[in-house]
DNA sequence: GCGATATATACCTTGACGCGCATATGCCAA
DNA sequence: TTGGCATATGCGCGTCAAGGTATATATCGC
């Protein structure tokens, strides 16, 4: 299964790194968070672990799975030409900005519409 | 096929996409850039369409293809959530910052790090 | 109209992937 | 060691989507 994009094509799999968005988490705790049988989410977890989405360390018995970041980022770079294309429709553009205020310290919070 | 993530999980498709960054082709264009059978081409094309990602218009017998921003939009907002986790990482967020640069007219190209 | 070009669609085959179920492995506690 | 919990893996099945080839539809020039 090669590419990330394969990867993040099964709808569990995103719930799956949706739910790690918050926090690491145990495969009994995305099993019955989601709603899962357990086979499916470690099958899920393993695909996400081998295309380096995720990354696991034991605790005991448990698995503690957390997200890393690579794969994101490879798929924010291939968005980036599309982004320049499509900023011109001025709504995108605003959240375009605002995403940036807020992942940047932001001392003064200048923008921040004023629709 | 349901997500927008099925349908760029195919690299046929996103190599469609690609060509259609720098401007509206034709199938033929498409067909010969890419070397692909052209019924190849227009199935992809057809999964496009449907999806949003493109639209066509009529040339006489030709059919001009062209982008359309939103199915790339609903990506990113995927990504939000995740781009918060991983700016962390440094160079990512300067690669952030590069890309940003570069969508915005850009006076003085200040940053550009020293690696 | 006719042939030629451009694009779309139909049918078939093949392969990949996700699921369910059963079972294996690993770690704990007593 | 034994039993129990947590997680991983193996196998068979069904589905779905992509590719190939052939063919249909449409529009041009003449």
């Amino acid at each position: 299964m090669g590419s990330v994009f394969a990867i993040i094509a099964e709808p569990n799999r995103r719930a799956i790194l949706g739910l790690l968005v918050s926090s690491e988490q145990s495969v009994g705790e995305i099993e019955r968070r989601l709603r899962m049988p357990q086979p499916t989410v470690s099958k899920h977890l393993r695909v996400l672990r081998e295309a380096g989405f995720v990354e696991s360390t034991v605790d005991a018995q448990r698995r503690l799975y957390r997200l890393r970041p690579e794969p994101f980022q490879k798929v924010d770079a291939w968005l980036a030409p599309f982004r320049r294309f499509w900023s011109a429709h001025v709504d995108a553009l605003e959240r375009h900005l605002d995403r940036m205020d807020q992942s940047t310290p932001a001392k003064k919070k200048t923008r921040r519409r004023g629709r």
